[in-house]
DNA sequence: TGCCAGGCCGGGT
DNA sequence: ACCCGGCATGGC
C-alpha cells in the first residue's frame, strides 16, 4: 500500500519533471545502444533521403538511393541537369515518384543556385534562417527541413515525426492536440541544445515506434517506455 | 489480402 | 485556423 502510493507519487513527480525526457533517452540508450543515424555517406545523400522518405518506408527509399548512386546521380550538377521524367523513373521504388522527382528538383535548384552545391556553405548560415529558406521550397515541410538541419547539418534542432507523435501521445507525455511546433518546442526546452543528443534520441524514437509502439497494436507490448506512461 | 510506411501541398469550409 | 483528398511503391 505504502509502496504503491510512493510509486504513483514518483510518476506524477517524474512526469512534471523537466528531466523526464532525459530519463527516457537514457533508458532507450541502455535498451538500443548506439544507432548511428542517419544512414548516408554524404550530406547530399542525407538530404535526398530526407525528401524521398516522406510518408514512405525507408527500405523503399534505400533502393531509390542505390539507383541514383549507380547512375552517378548523387551529385548536385548531375541532378540539376537530369530530366525530371528520367529522375522520376529512377526513384520509382519510393512511391509518389512524380511528386518526389519534382520536390527533389526544387531542392537541388535551390542548393545549386544559392549555395553552389556546397553543404559547407549552406550550413554555415544561421540555422533558423536556413530553416526558413528550406521551408519556402515547395515540397520541403517542417520535418524534412529539420531532418536536413539535424542529420546533414549537425544542427541542434529536434525532428518531430509520426513516430514521435504516436509514441509520446500514447504514453500521455504530450497532448493529442499539440502540433509540430509545440512538440518541437517542448523537446527543445526540456533538453540541452545538443545535436548528438537530438540525433540519437530521434533515432531511438523511430525504433520504439516501429518495433513496440506500433500503429496497428494500440497497447504497446513490451514497450521500453512502459514505466514512463 | 489489406494495411502501412521517418509528409506535404492545395483547395475547400 | 482546421480538414481532407491526392500522391504510389513494396514489404509484411
Amino acid at each position: 500500500m505504502e509502496s504503491l502510493k510512493n510509486t504513483a507519487t514518483e510518476k506524477v513527480k517524474l512526469k512534471s519533471d523537466n528531466r523526464i525526457l532525459l530519463s527516457i533517452h537514457r533508458c532507450l540508450t541502455d535498451f538500443f545502444g548506439p544507432l548511428y543515424w542517419w544512414p548516408g555517406d554524404s550530406e547530399l545523400e542525407i538530404m535526398i533521403g530526407a525528401i524521398l522518405t516522406q510518408n514512405t518506408n525507408w527500405q523503399n527509399v534505400s533502393k531509390a538511393i542505390k539507383n541514383l548512386k549507380e547512375n552517378n546521380l548523387l551529385d548536385t550538377k548531375a541532378l540539376v541537369e537530369i530530366d525530371e521524367k528520367i529522375l522520376a523513373n529512377l526513384i520509382k521504388s519510393c512511391g509518389y515518384y512524380n511528386l518526389k522527382a519534382k520536390r527533389l528538383k526544387n531542392f537541388i535548384y535551390f542548393f545549386y543556385k544559392e549555395y553552389d552545391g556546397s553543404a559547407e556553405k549552406m550550413f554555415s548560415k544561421d540555422f533558423w534562417m536556413l530553416r526558413k529558406e528550406l521551408l519556402s521550397i515547395n515540397g520541403i515541410g517542417t520535418e524534412t527541413a529539420d531532418s536536413i538541419l539535424l542529420y546533414a547539418g549537425n544542427k541542434p534542432i529536434f525532428v518531430v515525426d509520426a513516430y514521435t507523435k504516436r509514441v509520446f501521445r500514447r504514453h500521455k507525455i504530450i497532448s493529442e492536440k499539440d502540433d509540430y511546433e509545440q512538440i518541437q518546442r517542448y523537446f527543445m526546452e526540456k533538453l540541452p541544445s545538443d545535436y548528438q543528443l537530438y540525433n540519437e534520441f530521434h533515432a531511438q524514437i523511430v525504433m520504439v515506434g516501429k518495433q513496440y509502439c506500433k500503429k496497428s497494436v494500440p497497447n504497446c507490448q513490451d514497450c521500453p517506455l512502459a514505466e514512463f506512461s
